[in-house]
DNA sequence: GGGTCATACAACCTTATGGTTGTATCAATG
DNA sequence: CATTGATACAACCATAAGGTTGTATGACCC
């Protein structure tokens, strides 16, 4: 049912499924919550079958579930995942920007005192 | 002597490099901007043309830069690709908070996705 | 129940990816 | 300038990824 259990520790398949611009546009259609597979495959120069892989591999990312709805099955974008992506690269940034704190400290007074 | 060039564009290859574990872990480690390869090399079970080849590919996504240091090259992240990544999922989270917004005015009961 | 719309899945092909080893370049040092 | 240390790159291999077509399941409508 519920697919949000083991989700934000699989950052691999979250990335991965990121690195691909059809995927990270049908993440963005998928915002509206609205669309069915067939509905949204036909938006792309591939066939269903192409697109249908690529929202299971959204899907496996914890980027989006689907949801039955008569006969089609709406495809609808799943905040968690990218929220864990976001903090990572958050984080990366932050101890980034540390790093520049930390230079900058040494050019403009020779110690190394941490604040 | 700036990189940035045409930094924030290549967003499969930022997504793509991030998508494996290693990667990431170089990034982090590269952020202290004072390892060669080899000694990053050294770090991983794998052969040094392995780790050069992970290196290759963050810095072909902007994620870190090389720079000569006698006879190594020092490796060091690059923030510029990590925010173009993270401004990306910000916008993603962005429309998905707007659909929330559009679905709280629909609050009659649990079907009908149409209107 | 038969037809049809929507999705699922298997088999297959081609190319990309992650790893290996081996060889070449390049910079410091004796 | 020969040697050594550090990096680059080519060739190769195994597996995964992205695409195709074809077939099977499932839900609605008559």
């Amino acid at each position: 049912m519920v697919v949000s259990m083991e989700t934000a520790l699989d950052i691999d398949r979250v990335f991965a499924a990121l690195a691909d611009a059809t995927r990270r546009d049908i993440v963005l259609r998928a915002i509206a919550g609205e669309e069915g597979i067939a509905e949204i495959a036909n938006r792309y120069p591939m066939s269903f079958a192409a697109v249908q892989k690529h929202v299971a591999v959204l899907e496996r990312a914890g980027l989006v579930s689907k949801q039955r709805n008569g006969r089609r099955k709406v495809v609808r974008t799943d905040v968690e995942g990218l929220r864990a992506a976001q903090r990572l690269l958050e984080r990366y940034e932050h101890l980034w920007r540390g790093r520049i704190d930390r230079m900058t400290h040494l050019v403009t007074n020779s110690k190394e005192t941490d604040e």
